[in-house]
DNA sequence: TGTACATCAGTGAACGCGCGTTCACTGATGTAC
DNA sequence: TGTACATCAGTGAACGCGCGTTCACTGATGTAC
């Protein structure tokens, strides 16, 4: 556990990097993140970034997963701190911490949930898990709202893709919950992704008012 | 009206440019357009271009006006085609007419509502017309539906926001009818960014199946 | 109908820039005896 | 405690590539008299 000083300064550096890249992202957006401009930031020669990082699309890998984790972090915490009987405020607090992590890192948000990045893919069997951890305790709500009430069915195709799902979750949860829950889940992105596009400019100025009312309205969609 | 044979020559080279610069955008997306590489596979000098096209800015602002006015058109014709009073048919014919143009076209799709072009600022006073062409026949629609009900209003910023709004329109909506507009608006394109960028991969297998049912959901909330 | 001129498409070279990645290397920092 | 060796950070040059944009030009197509 404790580091040698060669070590720490590894890490340290490799914590630039990734601070630095995030920073560009920030101004450029991710198909411009460029490590010669890295390497220049960080005041040494372009192949010194090798050092700390195998390639161009490895360190996209890897802001991937760690935005992914930092979001997971926020919103499990904020919904950790709601009691569990308090279906509506865990809701609340899952979107509230979404909406907040996105409009204060909107470059990371554009890395996770935008466009995809031009000539890279992402590999899944890494970015995986942590792409799921929000809608993991979406799913954990929905389950804790759907005790005590009857399940619902859903006919159809979509009903079939629920059975799978309900199984591999291992969660009881309706089709009509379940299907709910997903236009929930989007609706909630896609209000978030409306805002950071500039898609509300003209309409709303108060993009956190309006977020919250309709944050409001799902809750009534999932019956808390 | 009828041009010479030259006018016309242009007009088609133009039409093939921003036609291969469609196709490469659906190749490497919006940041790796080059019109270095529009000129190779038109098999001009990559000087020549410039007959055609002032600036690769200029090709981008081109093809998002394009982009909205093919959206717009394709859902005022699938709207067009419903009885007025017809109003859940309405709804659902924009939804279905969104989803179609979306899923044939992902790369337009992602010019207009996805991540923003790096480097590149659409100049809103072309583009932001074409832009409201959907949301102007949503809004006509909530005022077919606000007719003969009652309005209610929505306390706060975000009633203010919709008084103005609704000065501006001309239309009679109430503010929780808007309001419920918004978030119908917002999950349409939040459902398809998701089904686009692989948010679903794992758990849907039907997207279609999927987005039907929710658009039926969202005239429930509609209250069509 | 024929000629002189203007318009325009396309050429080819150049400017100045940026990128990812490899490779042999220097010199400092750490480790084992 | 001192020495020999291994490890590692960072250098500097190079490869081969791509880009947007400008500019003086050639030659074909159109137009006016």
């Amino acid at each position: 556990m404790t580091a040698t000083p060669r070590q720490r300064a590894r890490a340290q550096t490799i914590e630039d990097v990734k601070r630095i890249a995030r920073e560009q992202l920030a101004r450029e957006g991710s198909a411009a993140l460029s490590l010669r401009a890295i390497a220049r930031e960080l005041g040494i020669v372009s192949s010194a970034v090798y050092r700390y990082v195998p390639s161009r699309d490895e360190l996209l890998t890897m802001l991937i997963i760690d935005a992914y984790n930092s979001l997971g972090d926020a919103v499990a915490a904020a919904e950790a701190a709601c009691p569990r009987a308090d279906l509506a405020g865990r809701w609340r607090a899952i979107g509230v911490a979404v909406r907040t992590w996105s409009v204060t890192r909107p470059s990371e948000y554009a890395l996770v949930y935008g466009s995809p990045v031009p000539g890279y893919h992402a590999p899944v069997e890494r970015t995986g898990e942590p792409g799921t951890r929000v809608s993991m305790l979406v799913m954990a709500l929905l389950a804790d709202i759907q005790r005590d009430r009857p399940q619902v069915a859903v006919a159809g195709p979509l009903g079939g893709d629920f059975a799978v799902l309900r199984d591999f979750l291992g969660l009881a949860i309706g089709d009509d919950l379940l299907a709910r829950g997903f236009l929930a889940f989007s609706a909630l992105f896609g209000v978030i992704s409306f805002e950071l596009h500039g898609q509300y400019v003209g309409s709303l100025t108060d993009y956190e008012a309006h977020f919250t009312h309709q944050l409001d309205s799902l809750a009534v969609l999932l019956g808390v």
